[in-house]
DNA sequence: GATTTCACGTA
DNA sequence: CGTACGTGAAATCC
């Protein structure tokens, strides 16, 4: 909008740190943030801050005009800014680019900083109730640093835990140096990136992955669409309408169990909330089960009605404990809107997760996942995503000739000499660990047919093994060291070949999880025009809420998107990789569903 | 009261 | 004796 009034014209010097930021392409510009104090930005040229009264406003001019990467701490700082209106194209996240760089999943500022800097990270100076001696720790840092004893650096060069635990946002001036800071540690980690040269893909992986916490910040704030009178419709059909008092519910709780305690034999107590009891109860009624798992209680369906009535109950018992009235209550707020806290990053795999049950939802709960009015979901899933994202970062040329198609698995059973079924579980099986079963044979034939794949998750499972850490084809790393100064637990065969499970997945996995997020920011950035905004991801899949004229719109571009992010993710590799897309207005409308 | 175990939902 | 996560209830451990 030329010639409109921007906060930058109160703020010249700032507007010229700023244009000549906007010379480097992708520009950091460090930002600190706390609405309520002031704003503080920083670039290389040097760091401004301003009071609380026009904090956000400011922000929002600088994305208008420069549209930077804005360098936060954490993710808290997304949040602040989604909170406050603030949508911002592009950031970069420290707390995010550590746990890509050093594995892990804790990332406060004073471990990023000490992490950038090389600080041995087992001298992390620390807060909390003061004893004799670090009060004495503290009076001497005081008096060695002499001129700037409130600043946010220890005389041994690591961040004070009092500014890291928040002591930052107190006033204007320490937003000031917090935004320098997150600069300085920025080009830091840009320099690491650059060194890892195994790792051609970690800074775009960097910027993905800070991408997609401003998404994750979206999402929280947004939350996913859900009409409330399907949800409880559906909680309705497994545990009976709303219970009107505690009494009620005791009742109704009272029924469900009866219902399977009428086949238990009589004068008998039983807790079916226990399992224990439950064991004890099917051993009386001759049904001697190692665990009472679903899968172990299918089995035995044909042997004892109680099997059956059991199986309904657990699956009533899940709507009712976890899925029920008291989830809607405390998750679905009265806008209609399913909220959950996002996280970007797992800390293990690098896989997004999402609490408040977004992620483990049951699928008879789809239904109830409806688009607004004037509005439709865009549905998309990757296919078979984990043995394609083998094939791209292993670089197993006949492996990602089997990709061409759009079933990996026939051209996989073609060349192995089996059926379609055994070679999808070998493919699985050897990317999950499986060592033993019948598979056997189908695993030594597909090392013989795809082995710098197979030897790729081979050399995986021995780090893991080994106690040595992985890094994804994105750079990710996965930690299987001891943290240092610690010594390595005595270990079990049991627990070695777990971790080397562990580690033969988190290669697929992670890498899986990198690309499914340069995806999803893809079409954040791309689709966003069109009013469209990604309301879920689920690992493989992305559910995008859209108004309803620029739903196809949106799906071709989703689509585009996908081609996009491969190409930015793995350039020029043969492997392809395919989704189903659909325009749908429930989730539960999602083909072949 | 905090931690572990079991179970089950999603991928 | 294939992986990951989040959640809740019971069991267990202070």
């Amino acid at each position: 909008m030329p010639g409109a009034h921007s906060e930058l014209d109160d703020h010249p010097e700032l507007a010229a740190a700023l244009e000549r930021c906007r010379a480097v392409p992708g520009g950091l510009v460090g930002l600190a943030l706390e609405p309520s104090v002031g704003v503080a930005v920083a670039t290389a040229h040097g760091s401004f801050a301003t009071g609380a009264e026009d904090s956000c406003r400011l922000v929002a001019s600088i994305e208008q005009a420069v549209r930077p990467r804005w360098v936060t701490w954490t993710s808290a700082t997304a949040l602040t800014m989604v909170r406050a209106g603030l949508r911002v194209a592009r950031g970069w996240n420290l707390a995010t680019v550590h746990c890509l760089l050093a594995g892990g999943a804790d990332a406060g500022p004073d471990r990023v900083w000490a992490q950038a800097h090389g600080l041995a990270l087992d001298g992390l100076p620390r807060a909390g109730p003061r004893d004799l001696f670090s009060s004495w720790q503290d009076d001497e840092a005081d008096r060695v640093d002499g001129p700037d004893p409130d600043g946010p650096l220890g005389p041994d060069g690591y961040l004070r835990p009092e500014w890291a635990a928040g002591g930052w946002r107190a006033s204007t001036e320490r937003l000031r140096r917090w935004s320098a800071l997150a600069i300085e540690v920025a080009g830091l980690q840009q320099l690491a990136l650059a060194a890892m040269t195994s790792r051609p893909a970690a800074a775009m992986t960097a910027r993905s992955e800070s991408a997609a916490e401003l998404l994750c910040a979206e999402m929280t704030v947004d939350g996913l669409p859900m009409a409330r009178a399907v949800a409880e419709r559906v909680v309705a059909g497994f545990i009976g309408p709303r219970p009107s008092d505690d009494a009620a519910a005791a009742a109704a709780r009272a029924e469900r169990d009866a219902a399977v305690l009428r086949f238990a034999p009589p004068g008998r107590d039983v807790d079916l909330r226990s399992p224990a009891q439950v064991k004890e109860m099917l051993h009386v009624l001759g049904l001697d089960v190692a665990d009472t798992r679903t899968g172990r209680l299918r089995t035995l369906e044909h042997r004892h009605p109680v099997v059956a009535a059991l199986l309904a109950w657990r699956r009533a018992e899940r709507i009712a404990t976890t899925f029920g009235y008291e989830w809607l209550d405390e998750h679905l707020g009265p806008d209609g809107r399913l909220r959950g806290t996002w996280t970007s990053c797992d800390g293990a795999a690098g896989r997004m997760t999402a609490s408040g049950g977004l992620h483990n939802m049951p699928a008879e709960l789809r239904p109830a996942v409806v688009a607004e009015p004037g509005h439709v979901f865009v549905r998309a899933d990757l296919g078979q995503i984990e043995p394609r994202v083998l094939a791209a970062v292993s670089g197993d040329e006949a492996l990602a000739r089997a990709t061409l198609g759009g079933d990996l698995y026939a051209p996989v059973a073609e060349r192995l000499g089996i059926d379609r079924q055994a070679a999808k579980v070998a493919v699985l099986g050897a990317m999950y660990g499986q060592t033993s079963g019948n598979g056997a044979i189908a695993l030594r034939r597909l090392t013989g047919a795809y082995p710098v794949a197979m030897a790729y998750l081979d050399r995986a499972a021995r780090f893991a093994e080994q106690g040595r850490d992985l890094r994804t084809y994105g750079g990710r790393c996965v930690r299987f060291a001891p943290a240092p100064g610690a010594e390595a637990a005595v270990e079990d065969r049991r627990a070695v070949a777990a971790r080397g499970r562990y580690g033969r997945n988190a290669v697929v996995q992670g890498a899986a999880a990198e690309l499914f997020k340069i995806w999803a920011v893809t079409v954040r950035e791309r689709s966003a025009h069109l009013g469209a905004r990604i309301v879920l991801c689920l690992h493989d899949e992305l559910l995008v809420h859209v108004p309803s004229e620029h739903g196809d719109a949106a799906a071709r571009l989703v689509s585009s998107c996908l081609d996009e992010a491969v190409r930015r993710w793995a350039p020029g590799t043969a492997v392809r990789f395919v989704a189903e897309i659909g325009v749908i207005a429930t989730w539960a409308d999602a083909k072949g569903a």
